[in-house]
DNA sequence: CGCTCACTTGAGTTTTTTCAAGGACCGTGG
DNA sequence: CCACGGTCCTTGAAAAAACTCAAGTGAGCG
């Protein structure tokens, strides 16, 4: 179910944990990598406020000078590690994951394109989860002193990490709903839909997409067994909601999945 | 159940939705909420960072000028409503509550004396819950828009700011940990020694304290019904863990309640 | 003093998990 | 090119957990 790395990353590169200004990212653009300039990247729009000048600009580029290559299954961070950077994910996608000291997991979120990790390291200084590559991925690096530099200079990078972080209170408060409220019908069909969303969102189609993570890996983001996740495929495929082939999915009714 | 509110207010104060540097407070001083300057609050060393000056206090001060008093059951603020504040619960409790269109509620906190609330609104510029008091309160009003300001000139406090919309995220990733991988009898006694630890931070007494929210509260934040949350105080009391009588909690032996 | 609201408890039902088995797919190495 | 091993996915049947419905109790408030 591994498809070529390249086309997918891009598939998938449209959730939205944290919520940033989402812009279609052009086919093509975000594979191409070997610039860590903000003043040249094609994800500008989707990772920083719109309205910087040509100078603001030059003073992240001074600052976010460094990219990171993290292979399918490495970690980017874990749960203790020092924090000093938070990433914003250029090609690919992670998983969250937080460590129970008995051994459950929870995962937290997933990360795609243009979506930002590590936020939870602010407070404490420590990283607070591991963060695991679901294919070969690309973060940009950017040092969080530096970035509070900036902060205090420009007025709209400063309000924009606030709305980032935000965002991502307001995600995990969505996510509590989820799993205090929904059945687990509606958390798989609430989780299809939101990430369709999402990759409508980056100019991909909402419609058809390939899943980078486990069976497994949704039933510990949605607070179920993997059986579970995988009969609520199955009903769906039933009742023709949803076409599913492994990690291929085809949504056939929005509008149905959303009344489930 | 419903107490003389000044000594419950005290007693309920010390939550962690959002945290923030713990120290104990004075009995009395909590009460006493005719200053609304930062400088002279006893607070002080909950809300802000340890190390402002004398000058950096007076421009607090300038900005943190008004309180407000909120009714039991009244809201703060709800969902929808234009974001321009933060507060700070200064006297009392609060419960922050999602609605979904059909009619489900998640309660996503509680909130008492010392924590931040409205951080949600950040994003989107409006709030994204309901926040209403569960007894009797008061909030110190804090205006983003001149935080913001006082951030970009204050390097502690922008700090500051920054770790208090983390601990948010983190705290609320151990909630969806709650929800996502534990049993409701798991799910209680981590939520009494959560408020346990919070009373004790705040100097009152860990084992022994008084709930200002129903059954159905403390299920809707926890994922369950209200009978379930009923039965496993229940079950504690018989397996001798903790003594519930009505609102009034004593945990007998909080290292049994741990490894439940 | 009576009413209402919150809490407790029991019995039966529903949902989800657990355990188990089998099948599909992928990458590797012969 | 094909066989092999491992991982992932699907499905069924039985068990466990939590929910629903229902009844009854107790405490605070007007």
């Amino acid at each position: 179910m591994q498809v070529a790395p390249a086309r997918e990353a891009q598939r998938l590169s449209a959730h939205a944990p944290t919520v940033i200004p989402i812009h279609a990212v052009t086919p093509g653009s975000v594979s191409r990598h070997g610039t860590p300039r903000c003043s040249a990247c094609s994800m500008r729009s989707i990772c920083m406020p719109p309205e910087l000048s040509a100078d603001e600009l030059a003073k992240l580029d001074a600052v976010i000078c460094t990219t990171r290559s993290v292979k399918r299954g490495d970690t980017l961070y874990r749960a203790g590690d020092m924090f000093q950077s938070i990433y914003a994910v250029r090609v690919g996608s992670f998983k969250t994951v937080l460590m129970h000291r008995d051994g459950r997991e929870q995962v937290t979120g997933f990360q795609i394109a243009g979506e930002a990790l590590g936020l939870d390291g602010v407070c404490g200084g420590n990283h607070n989860c591991d963060a695991i590559a679901l294919e070969d991925s690309i973060v940009c690096i950017i040092p969080f002193a530096q970035l509070e530099a900036i902060c205090r200079e420009i007025k709209s990078m400063q309000h924009h990490i606030y709305q980032m972080m935000s965002s991502e209170i307001v995600r995990e408060s969505s996510q509590m709903m989820l799993l205090g409220t929904m059945t687990a019908e509606q958390r798989v069909a609430t989780f299809l839909l939101n990430l369709s969303r999402r990759f409508k969102a980056r100019g991909f189609s909402p419609a058809e997409f390939h899943l980078r993570m486990t069976r497994e890996e949704i039933g510990c983001y949605l607070g179920m067994k993997l059986e579970t996740v995988s009969r609520m495929f199955s009903k769906f495929q039933r009742e023709r909601l949803v076409h599913a082939n492994g990690k291929t999915v085809h949504i056939v009714d929005p509008e149905g999945l959303a009344q489930v």
